[in-house]
DNA sequence: ACTTTTTTTTAGTCTAGTCTAAATTAGTTT
DNA sequence: AAACTAATTTAGACTAGACTAAAAAAAAGT
């Protein structure tokens, strides 16, 4: 049997470990606003149960066991997001804090029916991809930042680079939801803003807008 | 906030006090299977919180507060229950274990939302009430055991008395799901057998099946 | 009413998971 | 390479929630 403190660590350090290889104890201490001096006790008991390898100053990472643990976990997190929204008409920008509880519920079977019952999504609300229930996960989604796109091209909002609430807030405001199909109407030289054409109607968007929503490729 | 325990307990002191108003130390110690030490230790913290009246020796009772705390888990309980057997296809005898874990999950929106999905359930898979948002249970729904009913009568079932993994299952086996219609077709006097229709098929079940089994009055 | 049994509480111990403060190691600068 | 700085670990303390064993109170039996 797992804790929840244990799951925590373990999908921190996976989450860390996907830009380096090894991860740093300040590091986890950080992502889990913890003290260094913690995160240093849990990683020899996680070291003990085989689902990390750690050697002292050196950094940590993730075994094969612990690794299958931290997307299993992920999977269970991004499955339960799906839900809240398509489900329980939750928005996307509502559903992280009712997830982080979720991903903790311990039945296999219950979350390999919950995946059949949303018809096996392959992602998110957020658009990141959700392993399956062997830990694999599709290959990303091919997808573009908006500010790639020329005039007249179209696509499909699939995602965001940079998901804090405020942002997700401003988007559902503004009708930009995800699977919205957009239309490149016009792109203002002086400020680089982007006129779209939405469902025929139309609307303008900042630069730093256009950095942060993913387009379908 | 409150942890688990403390729901664990709160849970466990309401159902025992449905019988009697007063709850005694080593009853909840049986219930929680734990030692009645560690009882007595966390009805100290409860009174502390205002959430039960605790007497030395005397036994304890819910206060209001702690009462509407008590309900508000059986809701989420019953609430997911119903979620698991109309929604994912669970049998009634395989959810308990997961929904004993769901009811803790800290989201009044959760819940509420969850309720309305479901079209605001009155009654759980089990045929108990479902306490709606501010506590409020409905009057019990008439029902009697199919023991009561006579040759020709006809009812729904709509829960049991005792909800043992094994009776569950049985009926499961024999087609008698909640909501299932059946009819009295015959009674044997020399065992209290029931020989019941049940869409044009005919099945019979033992007295003992029939103490247990509740109809729709 | 006195003794025995049962129930409940107290006192002290243990573990998981956190913390602070001090010590140690690694990395960086001169 | 010595000295300083930053990162990490160690040592010791605390809390919640469980336990065991012993003491105290209540209930039951004669």
């Amino acid at each position: 049997m797992r804790s929840r403190s244990e799951e925590d660590y373990l999908k921190a350090i996976y989450s860390l470990s996907i830009k380096g290889s090894s991860t740093s104890t300040n590091e986890i201490a950080k992502a889990l606003t913890m003290k260094a001096s913690s995160v240093t006790d849990m990683l020899k008991k996680l070291a003990d149960k085989k689902w990390v390898n750690y050697i002292k100053y050196k950094g940590v990472t993730l075994t094969k066991e612990g690794k299958q643990i931290a997307l299993q976990i992920i999977r269970k997190h991004r499955l339960w997001e799906t839900f809240l929204v398509t489900n329980l008409n939750f928005k996307w920008d509502e559903v992280h804090d009712i997830a982080e509880q979720l991903e903790h519920i311990d039945s296999i079977e219950l979350i390999n029916r919950l995946d059949k019952h949303l018809g096996f999504p392959k992602f998110d609300p957020h658009g990141d991809p959700i392993p399956d229930k062997n830990g694999k996960i599709q290959d990303l989604r091919k997808s573009q930042p908006l500010s790639d796109l020329k005039k007249g091209d179209k696509g499909i909002i699939i995602g965001v680079v940079d998901g804090t609430s405020i942002f997700l807030r401003y988007l559902d405001n503004e009708g930009l939801n995800l699977g919205t199909e957009i239309h490149v109407a016009e792109i203002f030289d002086f400020d680089f803003s982007y006129k779209l054409k939405i469902n025929n109607k139309f609307l303008t968007v900042s630069e730093r807008v256009s950095k942060n929503l993913l387009i379908q490729f």
